[in-house]
DNA sequence: CGCATATTCAACCAAATGGTTGACGATCGC
DNA sequence: GCGATCGTCAACCATTTGGTTGAATATGCG
């Protein structure tokens, strides 16, 4: 659980993987669309898509020779249950709360 | 805008750094005792409270020889807005996300 | 004053991160 | 079959990160 969170937040931590992320919003796209935008080789955008398929952000699934990535929102639950429970800024389901809270204290 | 994201996601990638906000949750600590449950050096310590310092996810106040941290939860707004828009799993101003989204993508 | 406590600083270290380039293995289209 | 395209792998590099220790700087207490 707490590795989970690790692994989210960490790869939210990179703005490239963020850009990413908002470009998969729009629509699933091949790793060489992916890259088209940023000034990086490509191998650089293919690690930066294992990161967040690593974390569970996306998914990758290979038809023919190339590579579609696919964002999976849903993924991004736990991280956001576990922000939203600090700020009380919006509501949260407390009882989710709870739970990851008393996971992450006993490590 | 961009960066302040990368400190913020950067700064709860750190299962140490969570339980310490997790901590702080319950009461403003001294530094020692923050560091008391934690299997580590006070210094160690001392560099991720800086980190979070950094991020603004804490504040942090000297009175006499004792330095006083104290969550600042209103900091994880931003992080926890940019990832409600993605999952939609609850309720968020669409408005706020328009204009994360939009600085995000210009970088 | 003199000692203990609270915290940071500085130097150092190992491992992880984010990037590069070049070669490579698949797959598509002609 | 052949050349172009898609994507990853491997080796390398610089920087950052997360930790250590030991010395230094305040501050409080008797």
């Amino acid at each position: 659980m707490t590795q989970r969170l690790d692994a989210t937040f960490a790869a939210l931590a990179d703005p490239t993987r963020r850009a990413i992320l908002t470009m998969l919003l729009e629509d699933d796209m091949a790793v060489t669309d992916v890259a088209e935008p940023f000034a990086m080789s490509l191998a650089a955008i293919s690690k930066h898509l294992a990161v967040l398929a690593g974390a569970g952000l996306i998914t990758q699934e290979k038809r023919g020779r190339v590579k579609w990535c696919k964002l999976d929102p849903d993924a991004m639950r736990g991280g956001s249950v576990w922000m939203q429970g600090f700020g009380q800024f919006d509501p949260v389901d407390l009882d989710d709360f709870e739970r990851f809270l008393a996971a992450e204290i006993e490590g």
